[in-house]
DNA sequence: GTCGGTAGTTGAACACGTTCAAGAAGGGGC
DNA sequence: GCCCCTTCTTGAACGTGTTCAACTACCGAC
């Protein structure tokens, strides 16, 4: 139903289509009145006007003012995964690289705390295509997912082998968790979050390596099964 | 800011006041309407005409259409307990108690599951007073997680001292997890939902025991420790 | 019975997100 | 130059949640 130009978040092409600038403009004044403002109170007339264009044109780019948030998120995942480089070249345990890429995920969002949470609710929304798990959002998860395989790929740390294929994406779940958590930190600049994450990290470290126990075999296989019929 | 009368959301009392009727008289037209038509699709016009008053009249005894939802949380909350009753008469052991309930819980759901899956979103959003976290909804909340300390009062189970008065609270959590899970489960009946529960309850139970192990003691520490730190 | 005040009720009006028919701008084919 | 088609742009109009000044119904006090 709703139209749109083919999808050029990645950047590099040099503004080909016609439209390309005003698409960008738009974004742009949307991301910054976002932040001043905040979501809630930044109107779509607002940002067609302070992006000197009409509000349908607004809506030529971006199917709705949601869909704007999408842009937001595609925006983060890239300087995540950015911010995120360093510690995957620098760290080599398991421990270290999975707490720097989860410090990294909050360093690059906390700018944004404030107003972040207010929409993260049109996120948890099962039937918005703005839900992480939604098929829309496939592609930014992916590269999510991605993400945390190589924290694991370049770990000196020795997993289960039928837990491996499954760990990247559970990882990225726990990710979910703390941003999750860190929607609701009230603490100031969000200090709990970094707690959450340097104290849960190590008990995460210590599970994934108990899992390959022969003692716990049973219950990771159990672990494993219910995680596998719970998939979608 | 927004005025309302006093809360008798709590039966009992034979409509003293002289709008009581007419409270409930739309909050039940609005349920119909949710439950027929969705809560995006039902208008505050639509549920002021099919209740015979005025737009503003709805207003008068409910800030908003968001607050429409709480109304439905409580009501679920009461049924939620009065479905637990007869497993918590009927089994002794932690496991069956927890899961039991839980089941309980996801029952009393399911016939709303098409729109309340809609609406769990505004409960996501962290500034929302409808929030299972705010002060707002701390009533409903204390008596959910009660309900998951009956589970345990009841019980046959030895639980770490320690651990103890954290556990309802941590059962409570968990039940928010499978809602969350719930909402979002797309397979026909929420069957999924169900295995859920049943595959989790075991290692939660398994999990509790284990707790008490002189060898794991350190963790057992390390978690409520963690889990203190980060309540708020 | 009348007065005064509270509780309850009304519907027009407002700002918002969104839609859409109409038009403008651009660019290739001849 | 002219035509045609796609791409882009416009702003009025619609339906929504919400507000609010005005009005009515009730009830106790005298």
């Amino acid at each position: 139903m709703t139209e749109q130009p083919a999808p050029t978040t990645t950047a590099g092409d040099p503004a080909t289509a016609r439209g390309e600038q005003t698409r960008q403009l738009i974004r742009d004044t949307a991301m910054r009145l976002f932040r001043e403002r905040g979501y809630a109170q930044t109107t779509m007339r607002a940002i067609a006007q302070e992006a000197g264009v009409a509000v349908g044109n607004a809506y030529y780019y971006f199917g709705s003012k949601d869909h704007l948030i999408q842009e937001f998120y595609a925006q983060s995942q890239v300087e995540h995964r950015a911010a995120a480089q360093p510690v995957l070249d620098r760290e080599a345990a398991f421990g270290p690289r999975f707490a720097g890429v989860l410090h990294a995920g909050i360093d690059v969002l906390t700018p944004s705390h404030g107003f972040a949470a207010t929409f993260f609710k049109t996120a948890a929304e099962p039937t918005s295509p703005l839900s992480p798990f939604s098929a829309e959002s496939s592609g930014p998860r992916q590269a999510a997912i991605d993400l945390f395989g190589e924290v694991l790929t370049g770990s000196t740390a020795t997993v289960d082998a039928e837990l491996r294929p499954q760990l990247p994406e559970l990882l990225w779940l726990a990710y979910m968790g703390v941003i999750l958590y860190w929607v609701h930190d009230r603490s100031p600049g969000q200090t709990k979050t970094r707690q959450l994450i340097d104290g849960a990290v190590p008990l995460v470290d210590r599970l994934v390596a108990l899992s390959r126990l022969r003692v716990l075999r049973p219950v990771t296989r159990q672990v494993l099964d219910l995680i596998r019929t719970l998939r979608h």
